[in-house]
DNA sequence: CATTCATTTCATTTTTTATTGAAAAAATCA
DNA sequence: TGATTTTTTCAATAAAAAATGAAATGAATG
């Protein structure tokens, strides 16, 4: 009960923040905050494990950060825990197939608005049967061209998905 | 002088709501205000060209929302200005090629971020360079498979471009 | 099973982003 | 040109999103 906790200065590598530079800037791409690049960028160059305490200390984030940040990445696949043998902690580690985000990004943002579209575009038609005749023509045409979009969209999507997962 | 502009009640259509909601969503997806997916979808679905003040009347945003929105709208070549005979003010149609956004999307987020990161890779290598073997190794492995990736996306990124543009 | 340590949750605060509207600038018209 | 209308700009405000940290929950240890 003697060495006490010192406050760790806990410094970041000149290839760690690249690191995380790098996986913030990507992950905004697909709508995630800058914690979660943090996280997954420090893990992603991270040698050995690292336990939460270990991301807030050398990130200086908070508990809370660091925790939804983990349970958001581990829920896309994109973070694994690690079982260290005598430790008390959990540790963490990057999974490096960079695709896990890709495709949570499919799933998760992609398709729903997909599919609430075409429900959309049939209710639109719906709509425009009740025009006169002169509006309900370019009416139609103009949510002709949104269905072929969604479906070039749906048929996009499976080939990138191909393209993606290695 | 005498008949006084008295406010527009200025209602929607349902069809104008859906398509409203739905370029809201998708907008939102590439990063665009609300502000900007309704401006579009009115301009989307409507069967003349619109003013500012009009957007403004029926979507009940703000002279800044309209002009700046319209603004970002004709930049990137989604909206076009359309010179109506006799009256003074400009009017506007949305051009529907949809892949304005995506060919946008990619030119003013995607491909900036990967040069970057290109760099920020080199810069990595560096800095791997001077660690010790045993890190070394595992570092340059994970700093190839980025580089693998953003060739990749790099590969991916003009077959998608040709897949949208009509 | 009681205590300690680790993690999650969530109300509050902070930060970021979007919107507003008044003032400036630009365009139109007589 | 000068009066008037339209559009842009931008500082202030409002709204949305993210981060914080204290309290609640859940595990591990002895």
């Amino acid at each position: 009960m003697a060495g006490e906790a010192v406050e760790e200065q806990a410094r970041l590598s000149e290839l760690d923040i690249e690191a995380i530079e790098m996986f913030i800037s990507f992950l905004k791409l697909v709508g995630l905050p800058k914690s979660v690049g943090e996280i997954y960028g420090l893990l992603f160059v991270a040698p050995c494990p690292l336990s939460m305490e270990d991301l807030m200390d050398r990130l200086q984030i908070s508990l809370g950060a660091a925790s939804q940040g983990l349970k958001l990445l581990r829920s896309v696949g994109a973070v694994k825990v690690v079982y260290a043998p005598g430790e008390r902690r959990d540790h963490y580690v990057a999974d490096l197939e960079l695709s896990k985000f890709a495709t949570a990004f499919i799933k998760e943002e992609l398709n729903p608005r997909l599919e609430r579209a075409l429900q959309r575009v049939e209710r639109m038609e719906g709509f425009a049967k009740g025009m006169d005749p002169k509006e309900r023509k370019t009416a139609f045409q103009r949510i002709e061209r949104l269905k072929h979009w969604m479906e070039r969209g749906q048929k996009m999507l499976p080939w990138v998905l191909k393209f993606l997962v290695s």
